[in-house]
DNA sequence: ACTTTAAAAGATAAAAAGGTCTTAATATAT
DNA sequence: ATATATTAAGACCTTTTTATCTTTTAAAGT
């Protein structure tokens, strides 16, 4: 019922792609590491994953960088938890129950499951596409760094 | 917003203690272990931190083990996650934002929000005793045991 | 007192997660 | 063709979490 620092990353990282990149205009590693407060090595990885999970793309070379395709965007934050957590992580019982559900509930269940569906269909019903562009609209960054000043 | 194996296996131990032990009845680490499946030594580690935290207690020698006094039984769930993983873990944000609140929330602050507030409330506002006795007038076990035959 | 039983304490080990570094491959521009 | 910028791949390191092992301490029964 969690998601790994490394999901994360992706996540902020791919929404980043959708609002900043296009075929055009890739962005590098580097970059986005230093726009969202993330290691870029470690970042690196990620991409390497997502990009052969077909999330993201890339190119190599001058004036290369990762950006999405029409068809990336058309991927959902669901899609990028798959690939770098798996869902079980996501599906496992907040106790840690082997067996949980309607039948036999843990004492939280019936807390967890509603919220469970819910994020989930958050996660899923939107496209990375129009997951950013609601990020935008509402004029909020993703980024890990502090904002506030003087902290 | 999720519980490491520690704080997992601490709760249903505690709870186990709730249900089966009384300053008479003892309880051994190892039968504990047993009974939910988890591993013993480890288990010991825990033990020894919630004996700390007063969250449990204990005597050692013939007859000796792990057990609940009436002032332990008054402790809440919230308690024990706290004496094991703290409280900071419970609190971050859901994808990572060191800033993330009503004014500045991230995709999901919304819909985590009310969720953790409604499973604090359910870990804070029961004492232990309470908890267990709900648990097992559902004829509920807790154990990380497969419970079904044949898998 | 002695023996036994169980927890306490602390050192150690193994596994998983997070993070870094080096080299190779490849695309672009000159 | 060559130089350069950038990702790809894989080896490696570090930290945290999970788990184990060994020795010490204490309580109880005989």
């Amino acid at each position: 019922m969690m998601l790994s620092r490394a999901s994360k990353y992706a996540i902020l990282s791919t929404l980043f792609l959708a609002e900043h990149s296009s075929e055009e205009k890739k962005i590098s590693v580097k970059v986005i590491a230093e726009s969202i407060d993330v290691p870029s090595p470690f970042l690196a990885k990620l991409f390497q994953q997502l990009v052969r999970g077909k999330i993201i793309s890339s190119t190599k070379g001058p004036n290369g960088g990762f950006y999405l395709t029409e068809a990336n965007g058309t991927r959902n934050v669901l899609d990028i938890i798959e690939n770098i957590d798996g869902l079980t992580k996501l599906n496992d019982c907040f106790l840690g129950l082997n067996e949980c559900d309607g039948a036999n509930p843990c004492p939280v269940h019936f807390i967890v499951e509603p919220f469970k569906e819910n994020i989930l269909g958050k996660f899923r019903d939107k496209t990375i596409i129009e997951f950013a562009q609601e990020i935008s609209e509402k004029g909020r960054v993703l980024t890990l760094k502090d904002i506030s000043p003087g902290k």
